[in-house]
RNA sequence: GACCUCUUGGUCAAGCGGUUAAGACACCGCCCUUUCACGGCGGUAACACGGGUUCGAGUCCCGUAGAGGUCGCCA
């Protein structure tokens, strides 16, 4: 049985996004488990998108994302060189090996000739498709103009009638008319290859066994089997992958505008002030439509292990009741059988709950750490106990950048509404909140170990007396200090954390407002 | 528009001819509790529709509808 061998292929286009680093992840964990290798390489043939900087985003993406590729353009291999760009010539004779058989041909077709076809066929409503206008071009004319130097490309020739198909390990076998493909473009007339021919090219020259892509390449990959047939290679193995989807806005590539929201009868729909509503639609996930890419969610506190756990799991599945698995864990469970079929859906409550999770499980050394300087935002760490409050902290963070809100009222006493203080079940209204904050403003005036522990004995020793319930003083009180219904910690907590000084200003400050 | 593909709760999904149709997120309720969260217990909620095949269909076949993809000298 021959190794392995499968491949993440990029083009550098300036981000790594959610989609495409699934599609990395399934390719790693294919490689792994099947103790094969895995490759990068880098599709760089069009050169006017090519963005500075891009392949060092996704080397840095796949090291932090933990995919460490066998062969690639930085570590090297035996199939090399891995950009494409620097293979540039490698393909013109298999290019050329294709025309003396037949299976392709120089086209000569100006961009004007082929804008005026394609507006016809429009015009006409058909789908364009070259007329193979340059196949009828004797060997002596074709020999002319190359030697003229008129600028060429080379069109893959696919037979008029017929089907071609292939055998993709998700969708099975999928056939179609060779009627209803155009003859792409093999080589550009800049002399790279189009994707359409690299593809076939590298996969096969560097022994790619597993094709793994996205299903963008479905109705594509037909032809890529009879490039394969027609230079007498054996196909790889196909695994189309479903996209990512998510609700959101759309907006034009082109345009840049928005599409806005209609209702049933085609009327754009108003928000309250009367402004046109942006329509939410479903659509792949992209960074330029303003998803989130991989740094983006590494940027706004998300876990690497937790994403990584979440991304595997939409497309995916363990077909078990686990859920929680680590790349390595991965790296040994991980199949194709359990590829899903349809798209799916991002759900960022999800990724959260997955985020919340592997934050829990963090040694408080470690989250410490990483919540540090979200919570020096907006806290003086001379002034607070940064080790107490992150331990109430993380049992309560569902991603980092929600820390600075959840503690800014340490920083300053937020303005709050009097009704803060009415809770039913804690049987507290503003008129008990001002009784029970009276009688313990002079308990907490006495003490003078402030500690958590003499805090809390102080207080509720004194409660019984006030004749109130835990819960009709200690709701007050939190509210008085902290200003917010919902806080890190209770009552007590709060307190040692704002210190003495500052607990008993924060608490007069609010019986004032009390009246 | 043409071609290809997909279709189990709001979302991720198990299921591979016989199940009370798993599980997770979200949501709701109860318990725990000085709030929230965590944790525990429970609940609402699905086989797109219509025809077949079969003793029996979420599972197989055919239509319809909806959704996605492709139709570039982009990948």
């Amino acid at each position: 049985m021959t190794e392995v061998r499968t491949r993440f292929a990029p083009s550098p286009t300036g981000y790594m996004h959610l989609g495409n680093l699934r599609t990395a992840l399934y390719t790693y964990l294919y490689a792994r488990r099947m103790g094969g290798k895995f490759i990068l390489r880098i599709e760089d043939t069009d050169q006017k998108r090519e963005v500075k900087d891009a392949v060092d985003i996704i080397y840095k993406s796949m090291k932090t994302a933990g995919l460490t590729h066998d062969e690639g353009p930085d570590v090297g291999g035996p199939c090399g060189p891995y950009v494409q760009s620097q293979r540039k010539h490698t393909y013109m004779p298999f290019a050329k090996q294709l025309v003396e058989s037949g299976h392709a041909y120089y086209c000569f077709c100006t961009e004007e000739r082929l804008e005026e076809a394609r507006k016809a066929a429009e015009a006409r409503g058909e789908t364009f498709k070259y007329d193979k206008h340059c196949l009828s071009l004797s060997k002596e004319e074709v020999r002319a103009k190359l030697d003229a130097g008129v600028p060429f490309v080379i069109r893959q020739n696919i037979p008029t009638e017929g089907k071609a198909g292939f055998d993709d390990v998700i969708y099975g076998h999928v056939e179609v008319d060779c009627s209803t493909l155009d003859d792409n473009v093999l080589i550009k007339a800049d002399g790279l290859p189009t994707y359409n021919f690299a593809n076939v090219i590298d996969d096969h020259l560097m022994g790619i066994t597993h094709v793994m892509r996205g299903n963008e390449y479905l109705s594509s990959a037909p032809k890529y089997n009879l490039l394969y047939e027609a230079l007498g290679w054996t196909p790889p193995t196909y695994v189309h992958l479903t996209p990512v989807m998510v609700e959101g806005t759309y907006r034009d590539k082109k345009t840049g505008e928005y599409q806005m929201a209609v209702d049933a009868e085609g009327n754009p729909v108003l928000d309250a002030e009367g402004n046109p509503v942006k329509a939410i639609v479903k659509r792949k996930m992209s960074k330029s439509q303003g998803d989130p890419s991989f740094e983006d969610l590494l940027a706004e506190g998300y876990l690497v292990d937790a994403v990584i756990n979440y991304l595997v799991l939409l497309g995916w599945s363990p077909r078990g009741e686990r859920e929680f698995f680590t790349l390595k864990e991965l790296e040994e469970v991980f199949d194709l059988e359990g590829l899903s079929k349809s798209p799916s859906f991002f759900d960022m409550q999800k990724l959260n709950w997955f985020n919340a999770e592997y934050i829990r499980k963090l040694s408080p050394e470690a989250y410490r750490e990483i919540a540090t300087p979200w919570l020096a935002k907006v806290l003086d760490p001379a002034r607070f106990d940064f080790a107490r409050l992150c331990e109430l902290l993380q049992g309560r963070t569902e991603v980092f950048s929600q820390l600075p809100g959840m503690v800014r009222f340490l920083a300053e006493l937020p303005e709050f509404p009097v009704d803060f203080y009415a809770n039913k079940k804690q049987k507290s209204t503003p008129e008990s909140a001002k009784a029970a904050l009276s009688a313990l403003l002079p308990v907490l005036e006495g003490v003078t170990d402030w500690t958590e522990a003499e805090l809390h004995d102080r207080v509720m020793e004194a409660i019984p007396g006030m004749g109130m319930k835990n819960g009709q003083a200690l709701w007050p009180l939190r509210i008085a200090i902290s200003g917010q219904q919902s806080t890190p910690g209770g009552a007590f907590e709060i307190a040692y954390l704002l210190g003495r000084e500052e607990t008993l200003r924060r608490l007069r400050q609010s019986m004032e407002k009390l009246g």
